[in-house]
RNA sequence: CGGGGUGUAGCGCAGUCUGGUAGCGCAUCUGCUUUGGGAGCAGAGGGUCGCAGGUUCGAAUCCUGCCGCCCCGACCA
C-alpha cells in the first residue's frame, strides 16, 4: 500500500475521553472511531488488524475441527423465550421491535440460537461430537462502557458451541477448545494463562478464562511464574487424542492461577514465594461447560447407541477479537507508539521514502516495494511528500515491525538503513540485501 | 444505576464569572525556503458556539428543559 494512496487518519494529540495507552493508541494510529459511546467503526489500519487476528483464531479453530457458520446479529425474543433467558438477562440484551411489532432482539450471545440449528438438524449420537463457531458482532448495553474496544457495548466475538453425547464426550470437546486457545494465543504473540473461574450467568461447573498479563489491565490475578516459561502445544498435536489432549490440560493446570474473583489465599500461599506472580490482566478467552442446561429446555436430544433420546451436552467457547487488538497493546507498547507482534501488525515493512523526488530514493524505494509485494510481505510505502521525521514518527506510532529507511545520503553509500521498531537495533545495508534479508525475517508472516 | 465533570473548527483548548456578533495552537490549502527523528516565513479556507425554548435592543456568555460524551463506584467477552 501507497500512503499517498492509503486512509490512515493519524492524529497527532490525543482526543481527551482515551484514558488507557490502548484506546489513546489506537485513535491517535487513525485504527478506529467512535460513532457512540461503546460503538465504534473500524478504520483501515484497525480492520488489518483485527482481520489478522481472525484469521489465526479461525485457523486454530478449524485445526481443532469446529466447524464454522455465521449467526444472524439479530435474533427472535421468542428463542430467548424458550431457554428463559429473556427475563433473566435485563437489561444488558438490546431489545428492538420489527415493523410487525414483533419482539427482536441484538445478539449478545448464541447458545439459544446455536441449539435451534442444531435440534433442526441433527438426531443421533452419530454426528457428534460437534463443534460448530462463528465471528460474529454481539452486542451488551453495558451500564458504562469505557477503555475503547477493551469495554466496548459492540464488540466483534469468536464463540465455538460444542455438542456431545454425555459429560465425557464434552470434557474432549473442552480440552480441545482450551489447547486450541493455548495454541491461539501463543500465534497471537502473547502468553495467555488459563485460570479458574467463575461461570457467571451461562451457568456451568467447568470453565477457565485466559488472562493475558498487562500492567493496565481491568482484573486482578494471582498465579505461579511458572506458566511465563511454558510451551505452546505444537501445531501437529492430535486433537483426536483425548488421552494426549488431557495431559496437556492437566499441565496448563497443574499450577496455581486465579483472578481475584476465585483467588484462594491458602492456594496461592501454597506457591513457594518466589514463584508467586500477583499481577494485572486482562480476560481475552473464556470456556465453559454447562452440561443440558440449554439442551433440555429447548430439546436439543438426539438417539444414543441404545436407542435412548437423550439431551445433548453442551459447551460454549469465546474469544474477543476485537478485545485483543487492544490487549495486544496493552501489553506491547512504548513511548513511540505500538509494539505489534509481527503476525498481527498492519503492515510487516514499512518503506519510508525520506526525499520524494529524489531519482535515486525513487527508485530505490519503488524497487523495494515491488520485491516485498511480490514475495507477499504486507508494505506500506510511504511516499508522501513529508519531512523524514513524520514518517519515522508515523511508522513508529502505527507499530510496523521492519521498517526501511531510503534516503539521499545513504544511498551515496550504497546503503539503506533497516531497523527493528520492537528492539531498536539499524542496520546499514545494499539495498538488495534489505530486500533479501526481510523476506527472511517475514517468511512466516507473509501470504 | 448513584456521584462528579464536560459540550466552542478535524484534534487540543481559551473566551462564559462581568452579555456587544468568536479566538489560539496543531491539522488542511497556496507560495517561497527547507529536507535523516513530527521544519520556517507569508497568506488562505473552515465554526447553526450540543439542541429547543425563554430573558434582552443584543446571548457562546444569563434562565428553563432536553440530549450527547467522559471520569469514579457497583456489574461484564
Amino acid at each position: 500500500m501507497r500512503s499517498s494512496r492509503y486512509f490512515m487518519p493519524i492524529l497527532r494529540e490525543t482526543p481527551k475521553e482515551a484514558e488507557i495507552v490502548s484506546h489513546r493508541l489506537m485513535l491517535r494510529a487513525g485504527m478506529i472511531r467512535q460513532e457512540s459511546a461503546g460503538i465504534y467503526a473500524w478504520l483501515p489500519l484497525g480492520l488489518r488488524v483485527l482481520e489478522k487476528v481472525n484469521a489465526i483464531v479461525r485457523e486454530e479453530q478449524n485445526r481443532s475441527g469446529a466447524i464454522e457458520i455465521k449467526m444472524p446479529t439479530v435474533q427472535s425474543a421468542d428463542l430467548w423465550r424458550e431457554s428463559g433467558r429473556y427475563d433473566d438477562y435485563g437489561k444488558e440484551m438490546l431489545r428492538i421491535k420489527d415493523r410487525h411489532e414483533r419482539e427482536m432482539l441484538y445478539g449478545p450471545t448464541n447458545e439459544e440460537m446455536v441449539t435451534e440449528i442444531f435440534r433442526a438438524s441433527v438426531r443421533s449420537y452419530k454426528d457428534l461430537p460437534l463443534n460448530l463457531y462463528h465471528i460474529q458482532w454481539k452486542f451488551r448495553d453495558e451500564v458504562r462502557p469505557r477503555f475503547g474496544v477493551m469495554r466496548s457495548r459492540e464488540f466483534l466475538m469468536k464463540d465455538a458451541y460444542s455438542f456431545d453425547l454425555d459429560a465425557a464426550g464434552a470434557r474432549h470437546s473442552y480440552n480441545r477448545m482450551f489447547v486450541a486457545y493455548l495454541r491461539t494465543f501463543a500465534r497471537l504473540g502473547v502468553t495467555a494463562i488459563p485460570m479458574v473461574a467463575d461461570t457467571g450467568p451461562i451457568g456451568g461447573d467447568l470453565s477457565h478464562e485466559f488472562i493475558i498479563l498487562a500492567s493496565t489491565g481491568e482484573s486482578e490475578v494471582f498465579c505461579h511464574r511458572d506458566y511465563l516459561g511454558f510451551a505452546p502445544p505444537p501445531s501437529d498435536i492430535d486433537f483426536d487424542d483425548a488421552a494426549g489432549l488431557q495431559a496437556v490440560v492437566d499441565h496448563w493446570t497443574s499450577r496455581f492461577a486465579a483472578t481475584s474473583e476465585k483467588f484462594d489465599a491458602a492456594g496461592f500461599e501454597a506457591v513457594p514465594e518466589e514463584s508467586r506472580l500477583s499481577a494485572r490482566g486482562i480476560e481475552v478467552g473464556h470456556i465453559f461447560y454447562f452440561g443440558t442446561k440449554y439442551s433440555e429446555p429447548m430439546k436439543a436430544v438426539v438417539s444414543g447407541p441404545d436407542g435412548a433420546t437423550v439431551p445433548v451436552h453442551m459447551g460454549s467457547y469465546g474469544i474477543g477479537p476485537s478485545r485483543v487488538v487492544a490487549a495486544l497493546i496493552e501489553a506491547g507498547h512504548d513511548d513511540n507508539g505500538i509494539l505489534w507482534p509481527d503476525a498481527v501488525a498492519p503492515f510487516t515493512v514499512g518503506i519510508a521514502n525520506l526525499k520524494v523526488g529524489n531519482p535515486d530514493t525513487d527508485a530505490a524505494c519503488e524497487a523495494l516495494y515491488r520485491g516485498l509485494l511480490a514475495a507477499g510481505v504486507d508494505a506500506l510505502y510511504d511516499d508522501r511528500d513529508e519531512r523524514p521525521g513524520a514518517k519515522f514518527a508515523t511508522l513508529d506510532l502505527i507499530g510496523v515491525p521492519y521498517q526501511v529507511l531510503v534516503g539521499p545520503k545513504g544511498l551515496a553509500e550504497g546503503k539503506v538503513e533497516l531497523k527493528h521498531r520492537r528492539s531498536g537495533e539499524k542496520e546499514l545495508l545494499a539495498p538488495d540485501e534489505a530486500l533479501s534479508k526481510l523476506k527472511s525475517l517475514t517468511a512466516a508472516v507473509a501470504r
